[in-house]
DNA sequence: AGAAAATCCTGGTGGC
DNA sequence: TGCCACCAGGATTTTC
């Protein structure tokens, strides 16, 4: 499940590598979860200046124009000279002079999307209410807490939600919330200012670890350039239910809060 | 009005 | 083997 740090390993994988590249060809395949926006053959000719992301939104910045990518849950982008021909689920592919770029989403979550400018309404309805971003200095202790402070739903579905803090997902916010030994079914307004701190630490601490070891591969994720990750290796409680916490040694309890799973340790995480 | 909760999309998987 | 419930991220819809 491609979150936040699956998302920036697979920026790091590809960004060099297709920057200042020509589009050759390109062709979409089965519909996304949006369309693309452009006639595929469109894009040919222009070149690739950079590739961004804005949480777990990749900005394929063109001379002309921005490819928005998302992974959905099931996505996956592949970049080399060459790959091997597309498969069913390969549903998106750009030749470049610098290598091909594939998309490959069984559940077709997730989208590729053109837009002229990041101004346009289809790009300000995907990225428009996304909150800030964890890992730069947009990640406000005083703009958290007071987001914070006016949610009343369990802090777990706030971090899920996107609109104070992105990029979260349901391994790394049950994670972030162990590490900061807060229970997930807390009311966010109910925080303590030390809670907050401690969040807002472990939330960034989480995701960089994350990032550095290549990412969680739980199915089948795999960067642009096919590594896969290990950070599920290190995971305290996200598919832990009925297992010792590595703490304190007490069975880690799986609940459902809004049709997801959540873990945590009810003794490390007291309240 | 704004927040929270429910629903929907898809295909792989595991249990029976 | 086949069937079915279940799971997941996030936009949209419904409810409060």
């Amino acid at each position: 499940m491609p979150e936040l740090p699956e998302v920036e390993v697979t920026r790091l994988s590809f960004a060099q590598a297709i920057q200042g590249a020509s589009i050759i060809a390109a062709s979409a395949g089965k519909p996304l979860r949006w369309a693309l926006g452009c006639d595929a053959g469109s894009l040919v000719g222009r070149q690739v200046l950079g590739v961004g992301r804005r949480g777990k939104y990749l900005l394929i910045e063109l001379d002309q124009g921005w490819l928005l990518v998302h992974l959905g849950m099931s996505g996956s982008l592949r970049f080399a000279r060459e790959l091997p021909p597309g498969g069913i689920h390969d549903h998106f592919e750009m030749v470049t002079t610098q290598g091909v770029l594939r998309l490959n989403d069984p559940r077709r979550f997730g989208c590729v999307v053109y837009v002229s400018r990041l101004e346009d309404a289809q790009a300000v309805k995907l990225l428009g209410k996304l909150g800030m971003e964890p890992l730069t200095e947009a990640f406000d202790l005083k703009l958290f807490a007071a987001g914070l402070h006016q949610r009343k739903a369990a802090i777990k579905q706030v971090l899920l939600a996107g609109d104070l803090v992105v990029g979260v997902g349901n391994i790394y916010a049950s994670e972030a919330l162990f590490m900061a030994a807060i229970r997930p079914t807390l009311s966010a307004d109910a925080l303590s200012k030390p809670q907050v701190a401690r969040l807002h630490a472990a939330i960034k601490n989480v995701l960089t670890r994350a990032v550095q070891k290549g990412g969680s591969t739980l199915k089948d994720f795999s960067s642009a350039s096919g590594q896969t990750g290990y950070f599920q290796l290190e995971a305290m409680v996200y598919g832990r239910a009925n297992l010792p916490c590595k703490q304190c040694g007490n069975y880690i309890k799986m609940i459902r809060q809004g049709q997801r799973a959540t873990f945590y340790c009810p003794i490390c995480q007291k309240r």
